[in-house]
DNA sequence: GTAGTTAATGAACATCTGTACAGTAAGTTT
DNA sequence: AAACTTACTGTACAGATGTTCATTAACTAC
């Protein structure tokens, strides 16, 4: 985490010192109540310093969260990295993998999300839940009929999703059955399911 | 939309010049760079106005959701009004009535998902197709083993992953199109597949 | 080590934010 | 129609934002 020496030290000091401080910060106040004075205030920086290198400060907590975002990808793959095929096996292990790191990183997850933050932050990983079938996985098409754009979106919203409830029960549960339960909604949907509506809708209804 | 006579008329209107302004405004500029100096300005409001009701734009646009939001739980539960079971065919109706619903509105779910503007537009909208099923099903619960609370937390943002897809693709797809793909996801997943590690992922891994 | 580059500083400025308050106008209730 | 209630206005103010600029300090490359 930026530790590129091909960038000014000055520069990695300055970015660094302003993630901590809003993340610091983050711990005792909601995002929107904290203001670029107090980052820097905290930082012990001056103001233009932040603009140098931020437009505003979801552009810094975004930062915050690709290095976190980084090591989501990394989990990931892990599993089929000395593979050549992916079947179920592979997924199973990627699966709990995902939710291995988001428990690893249950602090700021729970930090980013609770507080309503990032616009984009559903969106970047969702992104990376997208491309990872649709860029690893050579012939990834469900099937015949099934749009592959559509299906991986829809399978990436999914799995946040259930990553969110996490995230809100202050996780509850354990990784291992958070993977299990990913597999068994997949494996066992019973299309085939009749349900009663519920009488509380239908009176509802009787205006 | 916003006719509750209950409600002080002066309020009605300062509220909707106020989202009308605002949407206005998004038309041709980043919601991120819309002041409510500026909203209040086109609304020919006094700034107090707005923060008489409001307290930030965020609070503004999402009333505006809110409407949409109301129809899109109408548009999914009009085809179980009447009947008593809920069935794949009730599924399908409701599905199809979901994506016609967002073609209506094509125009503002483009313009608020695009902007990056609300942080909890995602988790309205979720909340809401989370919440249907269990609200409206009595025997709500796809097989012994899966959480329920997981399930449709997975099931609601999978949709909405679809909805965002079809969004930004500019409506390529047709309402039918995109019902017809969700279905065949559900129920089409070939989950003995076997796919391969593409070259170029293992490749890159060979830093 | 020196020269050249660039990040960080401090100060200053116009604009926006969020809040307060007294006065006026528009609504509701009887 | 009169009495009430309350939304909207105009003004004012302290603090935050976003930008600019000359100066100083730190880093990189040679």
């Amino acid at each position: 985490m930026n530790r590129d020496p091909a960038i000014d030290r000055r520069i990695r000091k300055s970015k660094k010192t302003l993630k901590n401080s809003l993340i610091s910060l983050m711990q005792s106040k909601d995002f929107r109540d904290i203001s670029i004075t107090d980052i820097v205030a905290l930082a012990d920086l001056n103001r233009g310093t932040f603009y140098k290198h931020y437009q505003y400060k979801e552009e810094l907590l975004e930062e915050v969260m690709e290095d976190v975002i980084a090591d989501l990808i990394i989990s990931y793959r892990e599993p089929y990295k000395h593979v050549d095929v992916f079947t179920i096996k592979e997924l199973s292990a990627s699966v709990i993998k995902i939710f291995e790191h988001v428990a690893n990183f249950a602090d700021i997850y729970t930090l980013v999300l609770k507080s309503n933050a990032l616009p984009t932050l559903h969106d970047r990983i969702c992104e990376e839940l997208k491309n990872l079938p649709l860029e690893d996985l050579e012939n990834y098409r469900p099937n015949r009929k099934i749009n592959k754009e559509l299906a991986s979106s829809y399978q990436a919203y999914a799995i946040l999703g259930m990553i969110i409830e996490w995230v809100n029960t202050d996780f509850e549960y354990s990784a291992d059955y958070m993977a299990q339960q990913l597999l068994e909604i997949i494996t066992n949907r019973p299309i085939d399911a009749v349900y009663k509506i519920s009488k509380t809708f239908k009176e509802g209804e009787l205006k």
